[in-house]
DNA sequence: GATTAATATTAGGACACCCTAACTTTGGCG
DNA sequence: CGCCAAAGTTAGGGTGTCCTAATATTAATC
């Protein structure tokens, strides 16, 4: 029983992520939605909502959507500071590369014993973001906000440096490694492209390409006209 | 689906360790035997070990035992494997208590992307054992032998290093650490004490008590009289 | 306001995992 | 050598997770 309600708890905790992802800039998340993101069955999903709502993690407004209470945002939040610690870890300490630290750290962020959060925080120095320049929850489960915007949605000629790359997954991470875009580094968007097209930036002088849809996840802060 | 697969194969591992652990001198491991270790009833491990079976993991003779399979064998040498790197790097790096690191290990060793066990073993430099002086598996699955008797049954007067302990457990792991018995200790037994009772060694001029019970987790080597 | 498309639930299964209670088999001991 | 205690299986349940197919509800649009 022990076992299968440490397994439970990964299952739970992957759906409370998977809202917390489909919530931003949206009241409630439609179940179909999470199923689709999780990859199983609206009737999967719509049973296992109605679990969540019993362990007071979201309420479900039908046919409207789910909406994590402070109880599940408190719990997710802790999954992610841990998923973020190991990232910073996977790649600072063990040269992990940057692009797979994200798949790597979805297997251990459901570890949730807190002398081993705390010793890594402690020996990472306490890192306020992640390798993948997202913020990383405080202990207390409080993340901070970001000032950034989508490169997608930028203007031809704006010139911009990477803040962070959101949502992570190991195609984007992939594609983005291998023109160097990591968080901090400055570019101009020299062609925008357009929807299921690909976008041109001059990053350190060299001419690279980009999905449309992979430049929709990165986030960036654009930076004055200095020449 | 693959949830679930992930989290069957935690499970199916735990099977695994808890018959490794059970099987030393033994031909065959009890069903009943395995079930107490997993607190579980007979009727599920006997249920479980049919589908072990069925995988290929272990034969069954009914009314003697288990015994692992080459395949099965392999598979569990591959957790222990991750489990005492793990050990190393929650001792060595992250400053984790000696006696709880096996805990946490428990958590870490299910994780089975290879990419992170050969950085991790890497980084820690190939050690050959866990700090609590059990031999690390090779990337092969190949467990090296160890040359050591059980401190519970040594005469008086012995004089011995501490070379592992072994099977772990936190309660077993907490006693010794208290004590500072732990592996390169060099002790004197004054006194073996009874079954039951309790053991009476001299460590480093200091007099020290030890459970007989926990005694018998010990492993030590002999030293040569150079006095 | 009626139709329709999106959304959700019900019905009916399938496994893996766990349980207790009752039964059966086996091996060893008197 | 038969009987008994230990070991194992069967019978009958329960939960969580997943599925497809069919049905019901709601929201949104015309």
């Amino acid at each position: 029983m022990e076992v299968q309600r440490g397994l439970q708890a990964e299952n739970t905790e992957m759906y409370l992520k998977a809202i917390r992802e489909l919530a931003v800039g949206r009241q409630f998340v439609p179940v179909t939605g999470l199923a689709q993101s999780l990859g199983i069955s609206t009737v999967s999903a719509s049973e296992k909502v109605g679990r969540l709502q019993d362990m007071g993690m979201l309420i479900h407004r039908p046919y409207k959507g789910v909406r994590l209470t402070e109880v599940g945002k408190q719990r997710v939040n802790l999954v992610v500071r841990r998923h973020r610690l190991w990232e910073r870890f996977l790649v600072d300490e063990l040269g992990v590369p940057w692009s797979q630290a994200h798949d790597l750290a979805c297997q251990l962020e459901h570890i949730s014993a807190s002398i081993l959060t705390e010793h890594l925080a402690r020996r990472l120095g306490q890192p306020e973001r992640c390798p993948h320049g997202n913020p990383i929850p405080s202990e207390a489960g409080v993340t901070a906000k970001s000032e950034d915007v989508d490169l997608a949605s930028l203007p031809a000629g704006s010139r911009a440096v990477v803040r962070r790359i959101y949502p992570e997954s190991a195609e984007v991470l992939a594609e983005i490694e291998a023109i160097g875009l990591m968080p901090g580094q400055a570019f101009i968007l020299t062609d925008p492209g357009q929807q299921g097209g690909m976008q041109t930036l001059r990053i350190g002088g060299e001419q690279r390409h980009l999905h449309h849809s992979t430049a929709s996840h990165v986030r960036v802060c654009l930076t004055e006209e200095s020449a």
